[in-house]
DNA sequence: GTTTGAAAGATTACACATAATTAATATTGG
DNA sequence: CCAATATTAATTATGTGTAATCTTTCAAAC
C-alpha cells in the first residue's frame, strides 16, 4: 500500500486519508471512475499496489455508502448516477440544508463568519475547478460542527455524489456569479442572525442550483 | 455458509437475506449485538460457520452504513447508540418521514389503504413484540414505493438505529393505545387525501414517539 | 442472425504469515 | 500490602497467495 495520487483528495469531504477507500471515493469524486464503470478487484489491486482483499472491503464500505453498486458474483459498479439520482439527491438536500443551517445562524462565531468571508473573498478571483471547492468548502464550514453528525455525515454524502456527477461538466460564468451573490447574502443574514432571511436564501441557492444542473445534465443524458 | 438463524430476520427492513451481513444486522437490530459490543472476526466466522474474509466484508459494508464502527488494527464494534443518537435519528426522522409521506398520501391506491388497514386491526390484538413488527410494517409500507429511493433507504437505515435501540425495552400499553390511534387518524386523513391533515397527524406521531423513548431511554442511561 | 461451447477473466472463499493490539502476569516503587 | 508500571503471552487484525466457481467473451457452427 505505498500509491501516491497525482490529484489531491477532494479535501473537506473525504475524511480518511491515504486508504485505499479514499482513494477510489477520490476517484469517483473526480470523475476517474464514472458512473457505471466496472471496478475490477484484480486491476483496482494492481493500481493502489495492494492485494484484492483491501479492495473488495474497500468497495463493501463504499457499497454501504451508496457510491458503488455490487452483484453478486458479477463484480462491482460505480453506482447509476442519472438524471433521477440528481433530483433525489437535491431533494434530500433541500430537507437537510435548514435543517443543518438553522444551527448554524444561531450558534456561529464571529471568526466562523470571517472564515465565510475569507472563502467569498476567494471566490471571486476562482477558475471554475476552484469554484467548486470553495464552495463545498463554505457550506462545509458551515455544517460540520452541527450537533447531528449523522446528518452531516448524509450531507457529505450527497454532495459527493453531487461533485462525482458535476466533475466533467463546466460551470458557466453566469451561474457562477450569481451563486457567488447568493453566498454574498447568506454572510449578510447571517450577520442579522436572521433566521428566515438566511433559510430563504438558502432555499433559493439550491433550487437554483438545482435547476442550473437539472438542465445541464438532462442535456448530456439526452445524448448519450 | 450454511448457518440457519433461530430468529427470523426482521423482515421488510432488511433486503438482502441469507447473507453474513443479513444475518449481523439482524442480530444488531433485535440486540443480541449491542452497541459497543465488540465484533470480532474469527468469532462471527465461527458462529456463522464460513471464513473470516466474508465476514470482514460484510462488516466493511455494515461500517458504510453506520451501525458498525471500524478502528485501525483493532477490529469492529457496534456502533454507539446513545441518547443524542436517539435525538439525531428521531430529527432525521422528522425532515424524512413528511416528505416521503406527502407523495404517498397523493399516490398511493385504494389496495394500499386497505393493506394499511388490516395491519391496523393486526395491531388491536398484537403483543409488545408484534406491535413493534407493525408498526414498523406499517410505516414501509407507505414508504417503499416513493420515487426517491436514496431517501427510502434513509429512512430504512434509521429505522433500524431505533429498533437497535428499542429491541430490549418493553413498551407500556398506554403508548400502543396512543400510537393505534394516531395510525387510525393517519388511514382516515389519507382517505380525505387531505396532505395537511395527515403530515399534521404524522407530526405528533413521531413527536409521541420520540417523547416517548428518549424518557424511557435517558432513564435507562442514567442507570448504566 | 441466433445459438452453442470453449477459453479467458473475475469473483469468492479459504488458509496462512505477519504485525498489531489486548490481556494477563510479573515486577517495581510507595 | 497495594497500586502502578513494565513485560510477556494470547488473541486478533491485516494482507497475500491460491484454488474453485461463476461470468463474460469470443468464435464457430447451425
Amino acid at each position: 500500500m505505498s500509491y501516491v495520487e497525482e490529484q489531491s483528495v477532494i479535501s473537506p469531504l473525504i475524511n480518511e486519508e491515504s486508504t485505499i477507500y479514499a482513494y477510489i471515493l477520490n476517484d469517483i469524486a473526480n470523475a476517474v471512475f464514472v458512473s457505471g464503470d466496472r471496478l475490477v478487484t484484480t486491476k483496482l489491486a494492481e493500481k493502489y499496489q495492494t492485494s484484492i482483499n483491501p479492495v473488495r472491503e474497500a468497495l463493501k464500505q463504499l457499497q454501504g455508502e451508496g457510491f458503488v453498486t455490487v452483484s453478486p458474483n458479477s463484480g462491482a459498479r460505480v453506482s447509476i448516477f442519472e438524471y433521477n439520482t440528481l433530483r433525489d439527491v437535491f431533494e434530500i438536500l433541500q430537507l437537510l440544508e435548514p435543517y443543518l443551517m438553522e444551527w448554524f445562524v444561531e450558534e456561529h462565531l464571529l471568526e466562523d463568519r470571517l472564515e465565510l468571508k475569507a472563502l467569498l473573498t476567494k471566490m471571486e478571483t476562482a477558475t471554475d475547478l476552484e469554484y467548486r471547492n470553495l464552495d463545498t468548502q463554505f457550506h462545509w464550514l458551515t455544517y460540520k460542527n452541527h450537533y447531528n453528525q449523522k446528518a452531516v455525515d448524509l450531507w457529505r454524502r450527497n454532495r459527493l455524489i453531487l461533485l462525482a456527477m458535476q466533475a466533467n461538466v463546466k460551470l458557466n460564468t453566469t451561474r457562477i456569479k450569481q451563486s457567488i451573490e447568493e453566498h454574498r447574502e447568506i454572510i449578510h443574514a447571517l450577520e442579522e442572525r436572521d433566521v428566515t432571511a438566511v433559510l430563504g436564501v438558502m432555499a433559493r441557492h439550491i433550487g437554483n442550483s438545482g435547476k442550473y444542473w437539472s438542465r445541464y445534465l438532462s442535456v448530456s443524458n439526452r445524448i448519450s
